[in-house]
DNA sequence: ACAAAAGTGTTCCTAATACACCCATGA
DNA sequence: TCATGGGTGTATTAGGAACACTTTTGT
């Protein structure tokens, strides 16, 4: 094997694909660049990973400077590599998948005094985006759904309590598809994924329980689905 | 975002865990070191991506340098970047999942004259490995059987033409459990994932007829499993 | 004729789907 | 009393799992 000190090294970077659920549609979260290239453009939150920090460490920390959220749900998405893929020169951008409850983002966050601007945008109304971070928001878009069909990550989109007609509506929202209503009932509860509380949840109708999430059963599949390839 | 010239940039590095059937067993490609650190363990095959060069690309070309393989399957696995993973500074790695079938190994590769030592190895009986390359082969086996199990990717460890007990054999195998021969049958037809052939195959024994992948309905799952989180 | 692997169907059971009405509350 | 969303059960169907014997060939 040859020597490290043989290579010109590319720059490494994070990218941080944020979805939220925001009066019932899927969001993501962007940043408005303030600089060239691409200035004015929106793009994914990211930046450099620091020489002694690991990726994962440095898109908390991004998300953390940039937009004040900390409290997440973080996977490894994809690395994205291709030599062109940035003007400025070699980057090679490890991309991150993360959700959030909505109700947990600081106002600072969905608002408007920050250095950096940003945004939630619904998934289906993109502005055009810096560098290659479309392709990667279709990534993790596509990952989201796949994800959310055989394991019970989506919980990381509600808050602590919610009422299983929140949960099928989320299900409803990221798959696009309607889905009934005691099938989808029945099988929260067998699954014994969720737990009834004592809480309601009052409006002008009857009120719906309270359930919260429980860990212990959370690698079961929500539906079984075909892959794929 | 700040500017690319403000850090000291990591080195990026690509490892390949080539996996293949050899004598009913699952087996891993590996190279012996011939330097510091780690001199004389076993290692994954990979190296430095160049400054112009994508990451897939790198993987391939280590791959053809170092052991001749070029016809393989390939797949993104995992990008490996914790700060101290390797003594000589700060590397961040690239893994990749590749898959060959163990026909189409050239003589060079399974044996005895390159400059490297390179070895097959039983995934049941890995020898020491340097830097984290046991885990990354732990994580890549885990991928191998969950593909298997909801992918046709199994077909890239078969040569063009077999018979159903060979490709029986390697899902036992790989998954390390017994199925019921007319069940498999039953359903690898049902898919139409393979195809008839004309020829047999000939053994002290009733002769078998030899099928061919239909890569049309590649993508349909051959068992419906749940996901581990 | 025997050994060795190839090939083949049916029954049972579980899980997914489709489907419509009553309930509890606030206004 | 009415509007609104909450909550519930059953019948049908499809797919997965269990299971044993006959066939074809080479020696």
């Amino acid at each position: 094997m040859d020597k490290l000190e043989d290579y010109k090294r590319p720059s490494v970077a994070v990218d941080i694909v944020v979805f939220t659920i925001m009066h019932g549609r899927l969001k993501v979260l962007l940043i408005k660049r303030g600089r060239e290239p691409f200035k004015d453009l929106w793009c994914l939150p990211g930046g450099f990973v620091r020489i002694d920090e690991s990726p994962e460490n440095a898109a908390l920390r991004e998300l953390k400077e940039e937009t004040g959220i900390k409290d997440l749900y973080l996977e490894q998405l994809y690395t994205f590599g291709k030599p062109e893929r940035d003007p400025r020169g070699r980057v090679i951008s490890i991309a991150y998948f993360a959700l959030v409850d909505s109700t947990k983002i600081k106002p600072a966050v969905t608002g408007e005094e920050g250095i950096k601007k940003i945004g939630w945008f619904d998934v289906d109304f993109l502005p055009d985006l810096a560098f290659d971070h479309k392709e990667i928001i279709t990534y993790a878009l596509k990952r989201l759904r796949y994800k959310l069909e055989y394991t019970a990550v989506g919980f990381e989109l509600l808050p602590d309590k919610f009422t299983l007609t929140d949960l099928q509506k989320l299900y409803e929202t990221i798959l696009g598809e309607k889905l009934d209503k005691r099938n989808f009932r029945k099988k929260a509860m067998a699954m014994g994924i969720v737990e009834k509380t004592r809480e309601q949840r009052k409006g002008s109708h009857r009120p719906a329980l309270l359930y919260t999430f429980r860990k212990k059963a959370s690698s079961s599949a929500f539906k079984q689905v075909k892959f794929e390839k």
